[in-house]
DNA sequence: ACCTGAACACCGTTCAAGT
DNA sequence: ACCTGAACACCGTTCAAGT
């Protein structure tokens, strides 16, 4: 238990994880490969043999991050309530982790000479495909798809704006709480939400 | 003409003119400032008699984006047409300078060891004063404050969300167009605009 | 297969010295 | 006041060599 042999066959995990805690503490400027190495006990030029670049590592931690943010989106969604209820609560889950992982969420979204790496792709995919079922059963038939398609962008828009308004200090944590809501009601109550949600679930409640 | 002194008294503004370019092309951290000073044709030391820091440099040149989206967006708002013409020409401004200045876009909104350089908030601050003066005559007393407030901050929200996606390459700029509609539509048609927006220049519209 | 350590070119920052 | 040029510590990347 004293000593622990620290470079075994985790190497790489033990790099992405130090990794984030500076890129949390310092942002993805104050990530160098040479501390990294240094943190985690090894020769500077060990990070090598599992990222061919200071770029790929950053790839791999936005990998992380949108898989992170698709599992936080997954558990907000749940099974109960109503949509407008469920969509209240991606959209916190959603804020949330871009204030509390700012400098993550940058990396993530990032235009950058292009993430090729697909697996950053793929990432970001599951997690718009994630998003996608928070709006009830998937084509139904009745419900127009392009509208269906304009919303979810919309919506992932909106919830990204409000993110990079408070990540930047231009407004707090409660008045976006308070700009969630206001978007929520407005999403939720236009002519677009009705062409492009399925509301069926519970007919009874209808009532314009 | 053929031979022009250089580093006159505008080294300066030399040294922000040759930032722009390099940071549009090679994106922020393609920026250096040993290579600025070489293609200004100075030595290495040169730029510390302007900008204190490497982030001194990056700060006036977020200040000079906001400067410039500033005018962008007053220009789109013009004189003529009604409210709704009045905002989608600016959400379009507004998204198009963010596709086009993707890498200044994101120094300007980027969260960082706070930018506490007066001047880049100063500018900010500008900025959302003329989206301020988009929306119709200030505070006219038959408006809600707080509703106007949190109009506006939708606005530049779902602005800012738009551009990301664009910029993060996840849509393309023709969707891009389309979701600007879609977001302008369903805000404009909201209850929150109607609560935060004055619409009593052609009274005769109005029809619940 | 994974890690070490020297080597190379580049960087930001500091500072005495020039004009 | 503004710029030069040497100096320092740090960096990413490459690569032969070890195990």
């Amino acid at each position: 238990m004293t000593e622990r042999p620290f470079h075994h066959g985790n190497l790489r995990a033990a790099l992405l994880d130090e990794a984030a805690t500076v890129v949390r503490e310092s942002g993805v400027d104050g990530l160098s490969l040479r501390d990294l190495a240094r943190r985690t006990g090894v020769s500077h030029g060990a990070p090598r043999s599992h990222f061919v670049d200071r770029q790929a590592l950053l790839d791999a931690l936005a990998e992380l991050g949108f898989q992170r943010l698709t599992a936080a989106v997954h558990r907000a969604l749940g099974p109960e309530g109503d949509l407008s209820g469920r969509f209240r609560r991606v959209a916190q889950a959603y804020v949330d982790f871009a204030i509390d992982d700012a400098a993550l969420m940058e990396l993530m979204f990032q235009a950058k000479a292009a993430h090729r790496s697909t697996g950053v792709h793929d990432a970001a995919d599951a997690l718009f495909a994630t998003l996608d079922g928070a709006m009830g059963p998937r084509s139904s038939g009745d419900v127009d798809d392009d509208s269906r398609t304009l919303f979810k962008l919309l919506f992932a828009a909106t919830m990204q704006g409000i993110a990079s308004l408070v990540a930047s200090r231009r407004i707090d944590r409660a008045q976006g709480n308070g700009l969630v809501d206001a978007a929520m009601e407005t999403m939720l109550g236009s002519d677009l939400a009705t062409r492009a949600v399925t509301v069926r679930d519970e007919p009874d409640t209808a009532e314009a």
